[in-house]
DNA sequence: ATAATATATGAACAAACGCTCATCTATTAA
DNA sequence: TTAATAGATGAGCGTTTGTTCATATATTAT
């Protein structure tokens, strides 16, 4: 055993090789803060379906709110919130405004995650 | 323009033929919200830089609270989260316990969501 | 211009969340 | 057994989050 795996844990900590290594080792924190907010859009389940049912077919608003039961603020909400992370993009047509995915990494991303929950 | 698109929005809405077929599409509700709880777990800086230690080395509790710059009972809570979701595994070894990722899965999540930051 | 309608948005409020603090358990050493 | 230490955990608390409700904006039709 190591010297500095003797001294343990408060003033000197455990391991001090191995948290000098990781502390050079890792991202930025604004990095990792960007990356927490990111997963963050994903952990709702509303927005999570709304991403499932734009993974099908372009929408727009109204018949977001009508496939997922509910009102249209709660969807444009969170929409908004959608678009502000660029997951989905919007165009409008008349008095209709119609979602879509943003680009195709979300397809991938949701599955990924499909998958390590179904195994 | 089709019949059911121009009956727009309150009764009936815009587009049935949409709805009905992004209906049956739809993965069931349990499987979203699962996968919803799923990213929620990456959904916090403090658990994705625990995550993101973890990638580098086998790590105890004190050591990510030094690494990290947090208390030990901050982490404690938070690896607890971690582990109910399968994400981290940990074993002890005398009043030591040593966290580490469950899977190789983990990496490759953190990386394809760095990517969609980074661009 | 006025009415109707699709969507956006601010305020308010309840629920969920993450941290702290105190305390408890488990293990080792004396 | 008692003391010391690593880690776990419940309660409390302030913050964040998601929904609702009311209202504002934008577009089209009359």
């Amino acid at each position: 055993m190591k010297k500095n795996e003797a001294e343990c844990c408060d003033v000197i900590c455990v391991h001090n090789d191995r948290v000098e290594m990781v502390r050079e080792k890792m991202p930025e924190d604004y990095l990792l803060s960007e990356l927490a907010d990111f997963y963050k859009v994903f952990g709702d389940t509303t927005r999570i379906r709304i991403l499932c049912v734009l993974l099908e077919a372009e929408m727009c608003v109204c018949d977001l709110a009508e496939v997922l039961g509910m009102t249209q603020s709660a969807i444009s909400h969170q929409l908004r919130v959608l678009k502000q992370m660029k997951l989905v993009k919007n165009r409008r047509e008349g008095k209709t405004v119609y979602y879509s995915l943003a680009d195709g990494h979300i397809q991938s991303i949701i599955s990924q995650g499909m998958e390590h929950i179904t195994e």
